[in-house]
DNA sequence: ATGGCTCTCGCGGAGAGA
């Protein structure tokens, strides 16, 4: 089974090479974030076509995230608990496997001194909350965090430490996250390798390395037991066919389920 | 030092993203 979590940067822009990666990677289940549009909008048909279906907690203009499969899956969750205001940003469901598979599009932040920096804090202090309140033992969280792990996740290294997305109370709220007993199956596989999932669209960031790794699958042991491959799809941050592609790449795992 | 892209809304330019 292969699956996958990918920021979008807005669905609408994005439909037809999201199709054109879903031919050319297959996945069975997708994490999709910052869809930018509501749930009347969702273009149903567009995924049946491919052979999909969608789970959908949209929101206009902003945010929103999907879970898209070709195979069965039962909607668990929509929204964090108590964050609402924060946007749609949340979505589980159990999935073929016995999974039960999250994909959440974390607050940016924007700066230290701007109210949604503490607002990211908070919303990741529900979210573990939220998280430590489910039972299951075979899961998965994956999605655009929005929070760098290391210095190594970088392309500035540790001159990027104390900024946004690289400070130590962010950290510590991813760190508490995976405390919960979830592995990051990318840097699991690959001790120190740097690849990054993002980069910027400006000033040719892509072909400079000037990167992050902010887009994560985190898993339960019982299924990164189960990983046989963690890819960052960095060919698909590029063009095809003159379609314009996320400023994120699709990462994705394959396991042996 | 800054932000040169790209998205949305909506039809001009602004806000957000990371």
């Amino acid at each position: 089974m292969r699956i996958a979590t990918w920021n979008v940067n807005g669905l609408r822009a994005r439909l037809d090479f999201v199709a054109h990666w879903l031919k050319a990677r297959q996945p069975n289940v997708v994490g999709l974030q910052e869809l930018k549009l509501q749930d009347a909008e969702f273009p149903h048909e567009f995924f049946n076509d491919l052979g999909y279906t969608a789970l959908v907690h949209g929101q206009k203009s902003w945010n929103g995230v999907a879970i898209l499969t070709n195979g069965h899956a039962e909607l668990t969750q929509t929204g964090l608990p108590g964050q609402d205001e924060r946007g749609s940003r949340l979505i589980s469901a159990d999935i073929e496997g016995g999974i039960n598979f999250t994909t959440v599009y974390c607050p940016n932040g924007k700066t230290l001194e701007h109210a949604d920096y503490p607002g990211k804090l908070d919303w990741y202090d529900s979210l573990l909350d939220h998280w430590q309140a489910a039972e299951h033992d075979a899961r998965v969280l994956c999605g655009d965090f929005n929070i760098v792990p290391e210095a190594q996740d970088t392309w500035r290294g540790d001159a990027a430490l104390g900024d946004i997305f690289h400070t130590d109370a962010e950290r510590q709220r991813l760190q508490a996250i995976k405390n919960t007993g979830l592995v990051d199956l990318f840097r699991e596989k690959y001790p120190s390798e740097q690849q990054f999932s993002w980069w910027d669209y400006r000033g040719g960031a892509f072909h400079r390395k000037q990167g992050l790794r902010i887009d994560f699958l985190l898993a339960a042991p019982s299924v990164a037991n189960q990983v046989s491959d963690v890819v960052i799809d960095r060919d698909y941050r590029k063009k095809q066919d003159g379609l314009t592609a996320s400023d994120h790449a699709p990462v994705f795992v394959d396991l042996a389920v």
